[in-house]
DNA sequence: TTTATTTTGGACTGATTAGTCAATTAATAT
DNA sequence: ATATTAATTGACTAATCAGTCCAAAATAAA
């Protein structure tokens, strides 16, 4: 009946998430969108709605794709403080090119959470399910031994996203993985058995 | 010989240095500065430059007066251990006003660090100072026994530099004070002798 | 091939942006 | 008092912003 799209919205969409991810919101202009997406303003437009509407979806593949809240059914790695140290000092280990761009959960937390409600509960969700996430593997590595069991998993779950967020924020800073992965060694300090 | 100026340039800047902060660089535009600092355009301009410059006088403000550098030469407190504690606790127990505005460093690490490479040294400064301070009570909680003295006080010291940023984050996303206090507790089980 | 329907590209809109200009006002040194 | 110099005011500019309109192009069903 009618004709197909040119091109493949699920790769536009991707580059646009990138964009908004390495730039920030504000920053970066419809136009800018449109060079990197390779499509028309129209088709931009109809496709995905406007400029808030493309970076609340974007957001969204960023979570489902990026976000630790991702691996939610994972099944349980063998060693659960290992499994954290690694995905942690993962960050510390980027390119500087991508440690520059920091985790958009947390830009979004800066640049859009106080003027897009939406946005705000995008975080939220993506928080809860990750401080789950993280509560999970609290609880299998205090099972097996590897954490103090003494300690509150929900609790820690809570500060374990928290170190993540900081190491997002020094990383995008600037901070040298060396030095961020001494950070990472002394944040798992405290949940070790005594 | 000439006029003097009909309003207060500490007074204006600390207006300025507020907006910034509550709103961000991009979403600040001219007239709302104006509107916030009470003066005329020509004014703002004759006095502060332009935008990027009054921002950047701004943050420099916002470090000397709120960055926890700016107590550099201070006297060191009777009990380091508490003295951080307390500090970190003070950030959650904030007004919701307050802790969502953030920290102003944190904020400049993501809006504006990789399109202004002035900022991006205030940043860097910035940190080398607060790191400086939080190395410097490090010492000085080993020789009191209240910190394991075999931890490198400089790498706890950028360690609680990022524990910091992960509770401005944590803060402004909303999470509760309570449970802010709590993984400010687990932060500084890493550092308790064993 | 014709018709129906959608995509596409480019011109366009009104609003807003940061920053400038110039005329006016006012205070101070002489 | 007057000349000098700076502060203030508001109108203005050129650029850019997000978003719209519409005609042309393209494709699939008839």
């Amino acid at each position: 009946m009618a004709r197909k799209k040119a091109f493949d919205r699920e790769q536009a969409l991707l580059k646009a998430m990138n964009l908004f991810w390495e730039q920030g919101y504000e920053t970066t202009s419809t136009e800018d969108l449109l060079q990197a997406m390779e499509i028309g303003r129209q088709s931009m437009y109809d496709t995905f709605g406007d400029k808030q509407s493309l970076y609340l979806e974007a957001y969204q593949r960023y979570q489902a794709e990026f976000g630790l809240e991702s691996s939610d059914t994972m099944r349980l790695p063998d060693s659960p403080i290992n499994w954290i140290k690694n995905s942690f000092l993962a960050i510390a280990q980027k390119s500087p090119e991508e440690r520059a761009k920091g985790c958009m959960g947390v830009n979004a937390v800066v640049e859009r959470i106080q003027f897009d409600p939406e946005v705000a509960a995008l975080v939220q969700a993506g928080q809860i399910r990750c401080v789950a996430m993280l509560t999970r593997l609290v609880k299998a590595g205090q099972r097996k031994g590897e954490m103090d069991a003494t300690l509150n998993p929900q609790q820690v779950g809570q500060y374990l996203l928290s170190i993540l967020q900081g190491l997002q924020i020094s990383a995008k800073a600037g901070t040298p993985p060396e030095v961020l992965a001494h950070t990472v060694e002394l944040s798992l300090r405290s949940l070790e058995p005594r």
